[in-house]
DNA sequence: ACATTTACATATTGCATGCAATGTAAAATG
DNA sequence: CATTTTACATTGCATGCAATATGTAAATGT
C-alpha cells in the first residue's frame, strides 16, 4: 500500500467556489506536498516540478501564494512550528499527578518528533543554514530566530504543564534542553533507519524517568516508569 | 579568524616523491577538503566547484582516485567511521572503575559526535537515501548498511569498555541506542546553534549518570556525577 | 635515455533547476 | 452583463552542475 500522499483529481468540474476558500485550499495542498516530499525525498530532491506535481498545481500557482521555494520554505516551518505547539498543548495538568503529566507530555512531543513535520523542518534548516556567507536576501528561515521561538514555545509548555516543579529557571531550561535532544536524537535515528523503524518506548520511557527525578528528586526512587530487568 | 580549512599553496617546485606518497596526499587532502565543505556550507554546496578549490587540486584528479561524487563520498563515510571508531577505543579500561569508564567513553564518543566527521557524515547519510527510488546504480552510501556497521561498532566497543557490566544482550543494545541517541541529539542542536554553542557538560553528566544507573542500579544512588540543586 | 604507466589539468557537453514574463480562467464588483 | 481583480497555467531563459573526453606532467620500469 502506497504511503505517499495522494492528490484527488476530479474529473467532474468543481462547484463554485469563494476564492477565500480557494485560496485555503491551494496553499493548504501546497504546504502538505512540500512537507511529505522533504521527509520522503529530502530537500534537493523536492524540486518545483515535484512540488507542482504532488500538490497538483502548476508553479504559476505556487509562485502567485508564495512567490518562489523560499517563501514556501517559511510556510512549511510555520505550519510545523504550529504542528508541534498543538501537539505539546494538549498535554492534560489540571488534577494530574507529575508523573502523569510528564508521561503524556514527551509522548505528545514524540507524536511531533516522529512525524515527517519534525524531519521536513530539520532538513530545511540544515539546508538553509549553509546559505550564511552568500547574498544578503532575505532568508526564508533565519535559523537562529526559529530556534529561538522553539525554545521559547518549549519553555511556555513547559511552565503550563509543570507549574509546580520550578528548580530554577537555569535548571528548567537545562531539563528541556536534554529532553528536546534525547527526542531530536530519536528522531535522527528514525530518519535513517526509515520504514520498520519501531516505537522507541523503552527510551522514552527512560527519558521519562529522568525527567521525573530532575524535576523532583525525592520522588524518584518509586517511579512507576522503571524497568524490570528481564 | 578564518576557520576555513586553508591549503597551503607552495610557490616552489615539491621535491620528487613517490606515486604513493603523492596518491595518499592528494586522496587525503580531498577526503578532508569534502568533509570541511559538508560541515561549513551544507551537502548540496558541496559542488564540484568547491571540492577542487578548497582541495588545492582539479576535478580531473578527484575523478582519478575516487571516480566521481559517489566515490568521494563513500571515502570521506570510511574516514568519519575511522575517527569515531578511533576515538571511542581510547577509552582506558583496564583498572578503571565502571563510572569513570563511562565518563571517559561519553567523552570520547561526544568528540566524534561534536566533530565535522559526525555532520558530513550525518548529511550524506540523509542526501543518499532520498535517491532510494531512483537508478539502481551503485549506492554510495547504503544506509542501512551503514547503520549496521555503526551498531556493530558501537557494541564492540561497548563490550570491551564494560565487560563487567552485562545486563544481557537486548537490555545493553537498548543502553547503547539511548546512549547513541543522546549524543545525536546534541549533535542536532550543535548543528543547527552553529558557532558559540557551549559544551554541553550538564547533559552528558546526566547522560553518564544514566548510562551508570542503568548498568548498575545499586551504586547509583551515590553516583559522582549528580548535580547540586542551585 | 626511452617507453610505459599513473597522476593530474583543461575544455566541453548535456541536463536539471528556479524563476520571470505573459496569457487564460475564475471570482468579485459595479 | 461588463469590467476589474485574483488565481492559475504555460513558455522560455539563464544559470549551475556533474561527468566525459582529451591532453600534459610526473613517476616507474627496462
Amino acid at each position: 500500500m502506497p504511503r505517499a500522499h495522494h492528490v484527488e483529481i476530479q474529473l467532474t468540474p468543481k462547484k463554485r467556489r469563494t476564492q477565500a476558500a480557494r485560496t485555503a485550499e491551494t496553499r493548504s495542498r501546497i504546504i502538505a506536498a512540500v512537507t511529505d516530499l522533504i521527509a520522503e525525498r529530502g530537500f534537493a530532491r523536492t524540486t518545483a516540478q515535484e512540488i507542482s506535481t504532488r500538490a497538483g498545481v502548476t508553479w504559476g500557482a505556487v509562485q502567485h501564494h508564495f512567490g518562489g521555494k523560499d517563501g514556501i520554505l517559511a510556510a512549511v516551518l510555520e505550519a510545523s512550528f504550529n504542528h508541534f505547539a498543538d501537539r505539546v498543548s494538549e498535554t492534560p495538568v489540571a488534577g494530574v499527578d507529575l508523573e502523569t503529566r510528564v508521561s503524556s507530555f514527551v509522548d505528545k512531543a514524540w507524536e511531533h518528533y516522529s512525524s515527517r513535520h519534525y524531519r521536513t523542518t530539520f532538513e530545511i534548516l540544515l539546508n538553509v543554514q549553509g546559505r550564511d556567507d552568500e547574498s544578503s536576501t532575505a532568508d526564508p528561515a533565519d535559523v537562529p530566530r526559529w530556534q529561538g521561538r522553539m525554545y521559547e514555545a518549549w519553555n511556555e509548555v513547559w511552565i503550563s504543564v509543570f507549574p509546580d516543579a520550578r528548580p530554577g529557571r537555569r535548571r528548567e531550561f537545562f531539563i528541556q534542553h536534554y529532553t528536546l535532544s534525547v527526542l531530536s536524537g530519536l528522531a535522527a535515528t528514525l530518519m535513517l533507519q526509515g520504514d520498520g523503524a519501531q516505537l522507541p518506548s523503552e527510551e522514552l520511557d527512560l527519558l521519562k524517568r529522568t525527567i521525573v527525578a530532575e524535576l523532583a528528586p525525592s520522588s524518584s526512587k518509586d517511579n512507576r516508569f522503571d524497568k524490570k530487568v528481564d
